[in-house]
DNA sequence: TGTACATCAGTGAACGCGCGTTCACTGATGTAC
DNA sequence: TGTACATCAGTGAACGCGCGTTCACTGATGTAC
């Protein structure tokens, strides 16, 4: 029961957790086909189960979709997370934390834009400001630790909004085909990245921190 | 014959100017309704022709949506050359395209996602390097002037590009009703941009000139 | 322990929809003589 | 200037498709007695 089952195997009539196969078929067909190829049909067919199926776990696609977003969130809060605890002085927290950002978007980079989708036109603020555990509370208080003033909270804001801002630019970008004989000379995407990263300077050094 | 028919007009049986007339529909329906609603079939509906008309100018929906995106890719690059043009200085320059693009990508939200997407799977690197015209082509010379190596071409390429990555998340993301609030503390969404970017600091100055 | 029954989580067929594209067509235009 | 004809740029009906969602249904499960 615990144990997942693909389209062609057997399963029982009852499936356990539909819930959470719905899911996981949505991301393996996010990320083998793209955001264009995820309808509810195709989830309900790479689950191998009826198009009505998840009807009984989701009120509409919508909900699914939301779901897959959700999850994808927290992975990426995670990820953003263990950077900042690996990294190996406070100074260095907010690159390591840009450059996990930014990988976490290229590896999983149908996720990624169903997440933002999923953003853009959100008009209750999501947890994310609220959660300690989200990645922009971990960019904001790394922000104090390499120096800003927490009082300050429209600063503080603005400042984690922009890396947050210049992160998103430069994961939505840096798989661009353009840019392919850059990184070959560089060594690969991720020093491509990282160089990125260090010019675009909120990921470089604290503004309230006159550097050493 | 120079003139525009809306879909209600009479208009004589050969159009004149189907192709722009397709593109300005096409336009129409981004604005009003978004990239999802642009079909080739509500482009024929909203040019008031028949669905197979548009393939005697575009061999598929495909080419009229490049054709929508490289206007938008025109446009953009002038409206970056005007900001530039009119920066009281030098040192500003970089901060005025900055504003530029950001206020392009907003009035043209839905324009610039299509022009984005377009983007995004291309093999062949695009005229915007060569170009001297596009925004591209302007920022790296606006970099240059600002005091940065022309020699050093790799370094010119990554602060071109980071300025580039830094805009664009500041363009997709400064619409997030998340942050309304904060904007309207600051005066409206402008204001908040220029503090954004100004964090961002590729835009607040050049590397390789220590500040002034 | 066995049986009746309510509830849950599936099925599969069907609905209406809008899409991209093709096709044979026709009305308008321009050119050759 | 007039006429025949090729070409161009439209029409409108039709194609097959995959989609989201609904519906009456049925198989499996769990609970009450």
């Amino acid at each position: 029961m615990r144990e997942s089952h693909t389209a062609a195997e057997a399963r029982p009539y009852h499936h356990g957790d539909l819930r959470r196969a719905l899911v996981d078929a949505a991301r393996r067909i996010l990320e083998a086909e793209g955001p264009t190829a995820l309808s509810l049909r195709a989830v309900a067919r790479e689950a191998g189960v009826s198009p009505a199926a998840p009807y009984h776990h989701f009120k509409d696609k919508c909900e699914l979709i939301e779901a897959v977003a959700h999850e994808g969130w927290e992975e990426l809060g995670a990820a953003i997370a263990k950077a900042r605890a690996a990294a190996p002085s406070v100074r260095e927290a907010l690159t390591s934390i840009g450059v996990a950002y930014v990988c976490f978007a290229r590896e999983n980079p149908a996720l990624y834009r169903v997440m933002y989708d999923g953003m853009r036109d959100r008009v209750q603020m999501p947890d994310h400001a609220k959660d300690p555990e989200s990645g922009y509370s971990h960019v904001a208080s790394a922000i104090v630790e390499a120096g800003a003033n927490p009082e300050d909270t429209q600063e503080l804001q603005l400042a984690t909004i922009a890396a947050w801002c210049a992160a998103h630019g430069v994961a939505e970008m840096a798989g661009f085909k353009e840019f392919d004989s850059l990184k070959e000379a560089m060594g690969g995407e991720e020093p491509f990245v990282r160089a990125i990263l260090d010019h675009i300077g909120v990921f470089a050094r604290s503004r309230n921190k006159p550097s050493a």
